[in-house]
DNA sequence: GCCGGCATTGAGAACGTTCTCACTCGCGGT
DNA sequence: ACCGCGAGTGAGAACGTTCTCAATGCCGGC
């Protein structure tokens, strides 16, 4: 009973199988289903109903060879499993989808060469464009690359000083600053700061890492700022910043934990140190907040469910996400204008995890 | 003294613009590029410099064509944000990329409907194959469609009986059943558990959830053998189940505590719930592990990092991801074998949110 | 000297679309 | 009766590869 073998398809059906059952050209089954030019009515329905019948879906790859769009994005993130760049990437896939596009995803793990071989596998997928975090300031001639050969690119988190890209940040230096006020407010004298950045020099020259990312330096910036607002000259004495797969934020801050005068309060640059933090004041008997205050970056969902619930500075991280995709795709489908850069606003969530400190300073 | 025009590339090198340069035909230039067939060390040489002059980069979508592998898998999961599906990208694209692939990713958010979407997208892209975390057990048209199209299926995390495709899960049962073990061996005798299941119901039906996911029945089910063998035979008293976006789990904890006989250990099922859970505990004034013993599915960073450190039963959430891609790339790239179904051991990770229960059961 | 075979090569088709162009109508205006 | 025009249509090129196939030249064996 199977001997009619028209539909069950070997293969899908292409355009010219529509065409035929349609009785029509291959030109005018094209315009009729992507509805363009001028097509009887006839014709067109006759074509859509073979569409239908033959469960036609046009081939995007061949399309992208003849429109040059490919209606995909490439993400390119640090990590993944970091809350913020989970949130980011989520907001990153909802918009994208929302307007019609997919996303090609890689991580970096902080590291400019996978950063630079991503690059180059989503440009030869032929990406539409390209929304990156870099993992350095500067070293972006793969970008600037990109960027000039019609790829466009947006920085996402981070910026990069000589890339003429778009870029959706927040206000670090500010956010940071804010943070720290609070802790000053609270009575706070010694404060420290513990953050990650950079990637481990190749050379094994030195202490620094070789080329720090924006974000990390602005907050750091915005701590000292504070720090100097109130008086306090010596801004170094509890900063501490260790290198991405390196040094463990926990370690860190038992360092700073054993110091003959500990910090009474700590700024956490993201989620991911903050445990550290959290964990190694628990490993030193410590209780937050009555022993030390904490604030950090980033409002994860377990800081609003632990006790005590810890205060953060909230980045809108769905909406960086989204954002980029905007800014891209104006980029990608609109004309050329001067690259416009996003701020947007971090938020300030007071809970419980700051207090004044112990005894005086 | 720009005059000379030929490499600066207003578009990109193609292989005609790489076989004139090296005086070859395409055909040459090709096998020269791609190591078949066979060429004279010389050309192959000419090729190769001719290819670097230009900076030829293949197009990856006219050999996708060709060749009808486009190197890109797809992976749909339920929410990227979720901690547990995160770990489970990352090693998606750490193995896909290992593995020369790449991935488009797509979040359902438990959603059959957007999960039909998702894979109508990716199959118009063409994926080599699909990695799904299914929304729903029954509603598989769609993946047994592609499958039988030749588009592979890999299941990730649950199962789907009537598919005829490979999976990556772990023991749920067993690893649930272990974990309310040890709440028993604790001296438990009233233990909750807290869920969220399947989306909910289209029809304004009913109570439950329509077409509830294998994962999270598998441990429910796990649960109560645990309680029967301990000769509880009332093993829904404390059973408490929500619908995603519905219900909130700190709700159905928080009702939980106000029984009049409160459970005096709660099994959560994933690391979002125990943050609910987590967090109803705290607004009753209830101190963990001293009123109540709490273990949950995943062991995500704060678990470890949080006071009391959290007891888990710890997935290998990138070896999840890992082993789905090394299942769809063999059958990908091999010939057809039966459906395998790969298990993968959970491990509990004591620590410290279980004590035994206060006063007597 | 002839023939079989092998290494090397290039012409051209194919993949499935979109797009440009030229052609044929039918109709209304002059 | 003729022209112009617009709607509708199809032929064929184009995108940038891979792959099939036939042709060429060279070698050694007989």
């Amino acid at each position: 009973m199977t001997t009619n073998r028209r539909k069950p398809a070997g293969r899908p059906a292409t355009l010219p199988d529509v065409a035929r059952e349609a009785g029509v050209s291959r030109s005018t089954a094209s315009r009729a289903l992507a509805g363009y030019g001028s097509v009887s009515p006839d014709a067109r329905e006759r074509v859509r109903a073979a569409a239908e019948k033959l469960g036609y879906r046009a081939n995007q790859l061949a399309r992208s060879m003849i429109t040059g769009r490919t209606h995909t994005l490439g993400a390119i993130v640090a990590d993944i499993q970091n809350p913020f760049f989970a949130g980011v990437t989520r907001g990153i896939t909802d918009a994208a989808r929302a307007a019609g596009y997919q996303v090609l995803l890689a991580n970096t793990d902080e590291d400019v060469a996978a950063e630079r071989a991503a690059v180059k596998m989503l440009r030869d997928k032929h990406v539409d464009g390209l929304i990156v975090a870099p993992a350095a300031t500067t070293e972006t001639a793969h970008l600037a690359a990109a960027h000039a050969a019609g790829c466009p690119v947006v920085l996402l988190d981070r910026q990069a000083p000589g890339l003429p890209a778009d870029s959706v940040t927040v206000d670090n230096h500010g956010a940071a600053q804010d943070a720290v006020r609070r802790l000053l407010a609270a009575g706070h004298r010694r404060i420290a700061l513990v953050s990650l950045l950079g990637t481990a020099p190749v050379d094994g020259a030195g202490a620094a890492s070789s080329d720090p990312v924006s974000t990390g330096l602005e907050r750091i910036e915005g701590y000292r700022t504070a720090l100097r607002e109130a008086g306090l000259t010596d801004t170094d004495t509890y900063l501490r910043t260790g290198t991405f797969h390196r040094e463990d934020p926990a370690d860190l801050t038992a360092e700073l934990l054993s110091l003959p005068e500990p910090p009474t309060a700590v700024f956490a640059t993201d989620s991911m140190i903050a445990l550290g933090v959290l964990s190694a004041a628990r490993d030193h008997g410590l209780r937050v907040p009555e022993h030390l205050s904490v604030v950090t970056f980033d409002d994860t969902d377990w800081a609003r469910a632990v006790r005590p619930r810890i205060s953060v500075v909230a980045q809108p991280v769905q909406e960086l996400g989204a954002r980029a995709v905007h800014s891209l795709i104006t980029r990608i489908e609109g004309t050329a204008h001067a690259p416009e850069h996003i701020v947007l606003d971090t938020e300030f969530i007071e809970r419980e995890s700051i207090a004044p400190p112990r005894s005086g300073t």
